[in-house]
DNA sequence: TTTGATAGTTTCCAATGGATACCAGATGCG
DNA sequence: CGCATCTGGTATCCATTGGAAACTATCAAA
């Protein structure tokens, strides 16, 4: 399909936007959602507000260190907002912003895809790795 | 909205699909195209069948390293061939499979967004580098 | 004969990610 | 009183990952 994308950008530039060339803008921003942890959270805040801890335990694996770098660089790409609220020990409030909630759409057809699909992926594997076996022993 | 996806499993059993629980099969399908590399080499695939160095000369930034290995995931999950060719130095083709075909379109909605929204991304970036400067100075 | 193309594999090093410990402030519990 | 626990993180160490470059092999063209 591959289609050419041509629009033009912010400053009026001629070059079209393309996630194939490393130096394109889009490419950064396809590197930073082609991230499990962004996906997992993106989706769960999609959902309504959360706070960090509650957040973790959520999402099965999600480390202290990978929960705070990842939710401040949804912070800073403009995808979540965070608020701490002044309550006795301090909380913090995560929340999806209009813009994430537009990925949270695109990637959401992503986790459905894995959910219909996850069998034939594992099947395929298996199938896979009996081939190899038989040729490789 | 996160609505709950209940459905049989191959094997008939109960639990359902969850890929926010680290030990779901749909999980590990999700980290496996939580990948930048596996993103491209499909997109590129879903345009037609390409060779390995083709392929890699429209990839900027991909090593051969990532080039072999990411075409082998891909491989073994059935989402592309591999086709040997005998010509005079070995040709290897790679193609995209139907299963494949169906993820590359779940995938180019990733694509899209980041084409329609670099430009918020990078303002978002922007304005919170800025605040950080000024709060940190 | 040296150079180039084909498609990789191997090796080395830097960066990423996970596990763990630690921090601060306040509340509960014995 | 004194210790554990909750909050949301930061700091550190180490294993794995990913990128750069060199190396494999075969054959063709210059």
């Amino acid at each position: 399909m591959r289609s050419s994308h041509l629009s033009e950008t912010t400053s009026g530039s001629v070059l079209p936007p393309n996630p194939y060339s490393a130096l394109c803008p889009t490419r950064m921003v396809l590197d930073r959602i082609a991230d499990k942890w962004a996906v997992l959270i993106l989706g769960l805040l999609d959902g309504g507000p959360q706070r960090f801890n509650q957040l973790r335990r959520e999402i099965g694996g999600l480390s202290q260190k990978m929960a705070s770098h990842t939710l401040k660089s949804l912070e800073r790409d403009g995808l979540v907002t965070r608020t701490a609220i002044a309550t006795v020990p301090v909380t913090v409030e995560y929340a999806i912003t209009p813009l994430g909630r537009t990925l949270a759409q695109a990637v959401d057809s992503l986790r459905l895809w894995a959910e219909n699909n996850f069998d034939a992926v594992l099947t395929a594997q298996q199938s896979y790795d009996q081939r190899s076996n038989e040729l490789g022993a």
